[in-house]
DNA sequence: CGTTGGGTTGATCGACCTCAATAAAAGTGG
DNA sequence: CCACTTTTATTGAGGTCGATCAACCCAACG
């Protein structure tokens, strides 16, 4: 599901592979089955397919700005997606994380309300949002589950509040690493290995702590031997002890 | 909208009132235009009414229990209703504030995300969830309706996180009360007083911070003339003097 | 190479928490 | 209606967790 590390060979392959494929792309699709267009008819994915279109992000590039003009909303078919919202004088708050199966501009608002930065090499499917909106209305099954969606991420939005307001900084960190590992699960079934693609800034930002706040209480958590911290990402050493002190 | 503060003869009075309009309720409900039913037809307003029942709650009763199956879903009449959740050690994050017109239940799971608390009477419009999610089936313009509203839950759900992980508890209290008038603002229009018919531990467990910050940063607002603390409320004094300090 | 950006670690500071006392308000029962 | 208790709010003093400031390490890269 997750690209390779080298940046741009995995993106040119990737671009290959979306115009090869055009006509019969959904088909192929990773996340035909865990996306939203799990809801469609062979029919209704083709109507679908002829407004869409296949993109490829690099590490840090933006897929929507905040408070920009909603022209397109997208599927997130492979990497993993930072959702951020800033404040005037620079305060940012990361309010999500979108990985291969999520989608972006949920609520159909005619401006973005976060910003969307590709971790590393991303690739969606775009459609335009008035395009997809009228598409909606003609399928009952796509608009149940779009519904069905949204108030499944206005239940992760609940418990990232409880963690923000709620939690200390080593519960924090704990939180959001077995979080991070129970929604990867849900695609690529159980590993000891987390991925973290994005920076330490980035974690900050989601945790709403300090960079320093999360390297130090990251290596609190490797020295009391819960996680082994590796090159790009961590390694579970006990789950059990991790679920603990995280308490979810 | 909000009841009047003395509580056991307000509650009489409207249960007099809801069975004496029992078969035309939704016809003088005080948030028909508001409310998710503004999308129905005369005909549809008619056959939710059939599955519907109001009903009353008092001072600090709670409307539903966190983690409990849904039976019911509801829509708010009158009064304010505080949405909270519990972590197992009793730590309490409050996720959001309903007033009338809000719908409690929006994501249609088997368990209720939240407890939600009644602050004051409340009146509220009580529908079977089961019965209330066939129904929806059958109009589109509901469902449409519904999905909008959970985007737009969505969207203060992401400002209530911006304003948990990176604000100051004064930008806190300060934003807090400028979003409070804003969404009573929408129902009743501007209004310099500002009803509070919560706890300061209730404020405390909204904003992430405790009683005593709570109460300390309210006090210098005061004292900085941007607000004067009244019973059960407070008066914006300098208005655009509070919108600068919350920054929102 | 030197430079640059991310990550870790240490020392210090301060915003908010904790604990405690008091005040004010709201119930409660006679 | 008034004592009495209980709950809620305010204020003060002191402690702590996480922020800030600063140094350093390391890998990537031109």
């Amino acid at each position: 599901m997750h690209l390779p590390s080298s940046p741009a060979p995995a993106s040119i392959v990737w671009q290959r592979h979306a115009v090869a494929f055009n006509e019969s792309a959904c088909r192929h699709c990773p996340v035909r089955g865990t996306s939203i267009c799990a809801a469609l008819s062979e029919d209704e994915l083709l109507t679908l397919q002829a407004m869409s279109k296949t993109l490829s992000f690099r590490q840090r590039e933006r897929i929507m700005e905040e408070d920009t003009p909603a022209h397109f909303v997208y599927n997130i078919i492979a990497g993993s997606v930072l959702l951020s919202k800033l404040l005037p004088d620079g305060r940012r708050q990361v309010v999500g994380i979108a990985i291969p199966g999520d989608f972006l501009g949920l609520s159909f608002s005619a401006r973005h309300a976060f910003t969307a930065t590709a971790l590393g090499d991303v690739e969606v499917c775009r459609y335009p949002r008035l395009g997809f909106e009228t598409f909606v209305d003609r399928s009952k099954a796509l608009l149940k589950r779009l519904h069905s969606t949204t108030g499944h991420e206005l239940g992760l939005a609940q418990e990232h509040m409880m963690l923000l307001g709620r939690r200390s900084a080593e519960e924090k960190l704990a939180c959001f690493l077995v979080t991070l590992r129970d929604r990867w699960a849900q695609i690529h079934g159980p590993r000891l290995r987390i991925d973290l693609p994005m920076t330490r800034q980035d974690i900050a930002d989601y945790l709403g702590l300090t960079v320093e706040t999360v390297s130090r209480n990251l290596t609190k958590l490797a020295r009391h031997k819960l996680i082994a911290i590796i090159p790009d990402g961590v390694r579970i050493l006990d789950p059990a002890g991790l679920t603990r002190v995280a308490g979810c």
